[in-house]
DNA sequence: TGACAGGGGGTGT
DNA sequence: ACACCCCCTGTC
């Protein structure tokens, strides 16, 4: 594989390598693994290196064969465009000690922007599963059902890939009881072309019904998927983690899962998903 | 070393 | 509340 020089991709962008690995490996995505330093991703068509400089800068390079794109592209899904600093600051840290101190001790933490489709795969594929045995299950989708990207390196499977595989195919690639869903979800797919279009158009709580409407997507994935996938901020997924943490740090022991996703929307509000990722980093961090 | 419980970042009934 | 399916882990 021939490679771009590396190139530096934002002067202002600065975090050390811990918030690095938490935002490429720590629950968002499941295509980045790292070697010496080096972080290496693929997400729709785009493959691409990641390091850090001695100036705590990422640096960036992508096959040779589509040039200086892969930078384009890689500003987008880091969200570089995005006014970070404010929706930070717009949180309700003057008021919560707790989040105050995440914010400090992961500075530089945001929300990916993948893409749509690919995110209600990956977090459909989640279910009771840690983050290793996730990406295993992503590498063994994209090998068997996706199409070739680069040697040897394939892109996930759409929803249209995923509709002409059987049950049994999908459970090859250790989907467990998930393979139905996904078959369930691609053949609902298949009948509703368009299905997904107007849900970043639609308000948070009928785009999260919407989507709960799919086999296998409850309020934690489809929360998941609109935080990750569709750029909804207000979003606030509750796995175990969060259950434990929320109980914990903010008194709401026997609260169930809706209850505790009510509030921290309520409590933290637009930028609510946000602030779930650092409380997540904080209690994986423990 | 091999077998065998136990349990997991969830959903559906 | 419990099954679902697979894989990983710890234990004997």
């Amino acid at each position: 594989m021939d490679w771009t020089p590396w190139g530096e991709l934002s002067p202002t962008f600065r975090l050390d390598a811990r918030v690095l690995r938490e935002l490429l490996d720590g629950g968002q995505a499941f295509r980045w693994y790292e070697t010496d330093g080096v972080w290496t991703g693929v997400w729709d068509s785009w493959l691409v290196r990641l390091r850090l400089n001695a100036a705590h800068c990422l640096e960036w390079s992508g096959p040779n064969d589509v040039g200086q794109s892969t930078a384009c592209a890689l500003k987008d899904y880091l969200a570089l465009g995005e006014d970070w600093e404010l929706a930070v600051d717009n949180m309700p840290w003057r008021s919560d000690p707790v989040l105050a101190r995440l914010m400090e001790q992961w500075r530089g933490l945001r929300i990916l922007r993948q893409p749509l489709e690919e995110t209600l795969l990956t977090f459909l594929c989640s279910s009771t599963k840690q983050i290793p045995q996730i990406k295993q299950i992503c590498t063994d989708l994209a090998q068997v059902f996706g199409s070739p990207l680069h040697e040897g390196v394939n892109r996930l499977p759409n929803w249209e890939q995923l509709y002409a595989a059987t049950e049994d195919d999908l459970r090859a690639c250790r989907l467990g009881y998930r393979a139905r869903y996904i078959k369930g979800t691609a053949q609902h797919l298949a009948q509703h072309p368009g299905w997904l279009d107007d849900l970043e158009q639609l308000p948070y709580p009928e785009a999260r019904a919407k989507l709960m409407a799919l086999p296998g997507v409850g309020g934690k994935i489809a929360d998941c998927v609109l935080l990750f996938g569709a750029r909804r901020l207000e979003a606030f997924p509750v796995d175990t983690w969060i259950l434990k943490a929320m109980s914990r740090q903010y008194a709401l022991s026997g609260w169930s899962h809706e209850q505790i996703a009510h509030f921290g929307r309520v409590h933290f509000g637009a930028g609510a998903g946000l602030a779930q990722q650092y409380i997540f980093a904080g209690e994986r961090s423990r």
